[in-house]
DNA sequence: TTGACATATCGACATATTCCGATATTATTG
DNA sequence: CAATAATATCGGAATATGTCGATATGTCAA
């Protein structure tokens, strides 16, 4: 353990906190279990604002706040049809953070074990 | 019923909404520019509760309490050293999940068009 | 011991978030 | 036109979060 004084106050490179400051937004517009799944979904094809309430097990105008939350954030698009509403993801970098989660918080499984480092 | 003309299109895999709320909370303790600040500068070393401080520009007895919240998240580790308190990485996971916010937030530099920052 | 320092904790306030019922909007159908 | 379906929005209540000043604990030095 050992370095003395190993720990210099000179980190290499930090991101400014004006930007951390923006990622900590959209973290929070992630950060719910509902919208983590319409995320897992949509990363997979489009689909309307019933189905992705009904996967998640709410109610439609309930998904739609959760949508229009993620779409100001510039996570999602639309495309209206007809009375149905398709959204589909817009940030590309959602993929590799569902990835990180997914890595970190497993499947379709219950993972309550202590296991993971 | 609503679906039946086109629903072939099930999710091959989601996460459950139980692991996907312990996923939220994470990354709710997360989302805090001063807490991503700390998580990016742990990932290059140890730290004490004031140099971590002095980084985020805030006081030490704040910086104590981000720190204790992602203690309790299960993200950092510590090592009381004489009268100072060294703090480090325990989740190894928070390394990519941070390489994914800085791959959309970038460095120190503003990712925003114009040089005001 | 006293005093200074580093860190942690407590209580309280302001703000933000989540969720809900009710209602509005738009498109389709008869 | 009216009725229905799919979404969207509004107002408010319950809860969570962020921040601060004050204070407590533990450590070192003289």
């Amino acid at each position: 353990m050992v370095d003395t004084k190993r720990t210099s106050r000179r980190p290499s490179k930090l991101t400014s906190l004006e930007s951390l400051g923006q990622a900590a937004e959209c973290l929070r517009t992630l950060a719910h279990p509902h919208r983590l799944r319409i995320v897992q979904m949509l990363l997979g094809g489009r689909y309307t604002v019933g189905e992705l309430a009904e996967a998640c097990e709410i109610r439609s105008h309930m998904a739609s706040e959760h949508l229009r939350l993620m779409q100001r954030c510039g996570f999602l698009d639309v495309e209206k049809e007809g009375r149905c509403v398709y959204y589909t993801i817009a940030e590309p970098h959602l993929a590799s953070i569902m990835a990180c989660i997914e890595a970190r918080f497993g499947g379709p499984k219950s993972p309550r074990a202590g296991a993971s480092a």
